[in-house]
DNA sequence: AAAGTTCTTGAACGATCATTCAAATTGAAT
DNA sequence: ATTCAATTTGAATGATCGTTCAAGAACTTT
């Protein structure tokens, strides 16, 4: 045997840029070799196919959140001040100049009607990142940090829908503070 | 002179149709003429290119959504009952086995990082169906429909970013009436 | 009815797309 | 050092893309 020469990580975390920034369908092969440094053959080699390098920088893209995820709310003491945090961080990401749009949430929303199974995938991850939130909402119900109006998954739904909406919001360029706002009165409203 | 034969309005809601059923990128030529009926000579003579069709079709939705907008706030009593209703509606549409994402929204996605141009176009729309908002919570403050609490302007902010929330969120196929209590929770929030 | 102007038609264009594959190169095994 | 198998390379492929344009059809005016 003999092993291939590319670091996969690297491979895959380039792809996700590229991907991120122009979306599946305009990113071509061509941006895929600028970006990646594989030739056409090597990532059909490695990949199967364009579709599979996403499928593979998808997954990629969930692992990295993942462990950004955890590392986040370990850091915070109380659950609210973690989804704060949480929140700061999307708002962070949303007011760049560099695109740090969210890989999940932009290639849902062109693939869903265009490939079942991509949409299929893309849904799974992104319920599997609503659960963490769940999962945290019920640990700070038995705390008694909030209350027990609303469920946990109820409040992870509504968690997430707005996480979905200011990343939407942030494509019309609001003014630097709007973000910000909205997310405070997302906790406000999760608070009640 | 000689007047075009195609019906202007009826080409525009068509391709409306193909580029929220494919995305901008993914809707060919072939795939306009055979929903339009138009042959690629015409629709060059009257809309300059795919792009101009599209800036057009924007346009169209533009005008037809502003038209139900406010049929629907004229059919309600209490601003807070129109609201209700307007989501509902969102929700009706997001459910629906055939395709009905707003058009805004989707092309705003894909091309918001593509062409700064129909980004900007976009956004001033959307900021435009945002301003209606405001002035109904301006309208049901002076009326003291709803608290002062909040500035009319950070209501219909929260709300459009709820609405482009609800709708991606519906591309994750979630259990019928998930939308619906994201809708209510809304209101809930705005209403406090 | 004839002429003139405009719209419609659809084939053709160059560019670019995702993908393939045979040759060249490399690393591991003998 | 030599052989073998795997990866890397990048040119070639066929398909499809948006766009153009010259010819034909149709409406309007004279």
């Amino acid at each position: 045997m003999r092993s291939a020469e590319f670091d996969r990580d690297q491979v895959l975390r380039s792809a996700m840029d590229a991907f991120i920034a122009n979306g599946y369908n305009k990113t071509s092969m061509q941006d895929l070799k600028k970006a990646t440094g594989l030739h056409p053959g090597s990532i059909y080699c490695a990949f199967q196919s364009k579709r599979g390098l996403l499928l593979a920088a998808l997954e990629h893209y969930r692992d990295e959140k993942n462990a950004e995820f955890h590392a986040l709310f370990e850091q915070h003491a109380t659950v609210m001040d973690g989804v704060a945090a949480y929140l700061a961080h999307v708002v962070e990401e949303c007011v760049q100049e560099e695109i740090q749009d969210c890989l999940l949430q932009k290639s849902l929303s062109e693939l869903s009607r265009q490939d079942e199974e991509v949409e299929a995938v893309i849904s799974q991850m992104l319920n599997q990142w609503q659960d963490g939130f769940t999962q945290l909402f019920e640990k700070a119900q038995v705390n008694q940090e909030i209350s027990k109006e609303k469920t946990a998954q109820e409040l992870s739904q509504f968690l997430v829908m707005g996480i979905y909406g200011i990343r939407t919001y942030s494509y019309t360029k609001p003014e630097p503070g709007v973000l910000q706002q909205l997310a405070k009165a997302m906790i406000q409203s999760i608070q009640n």
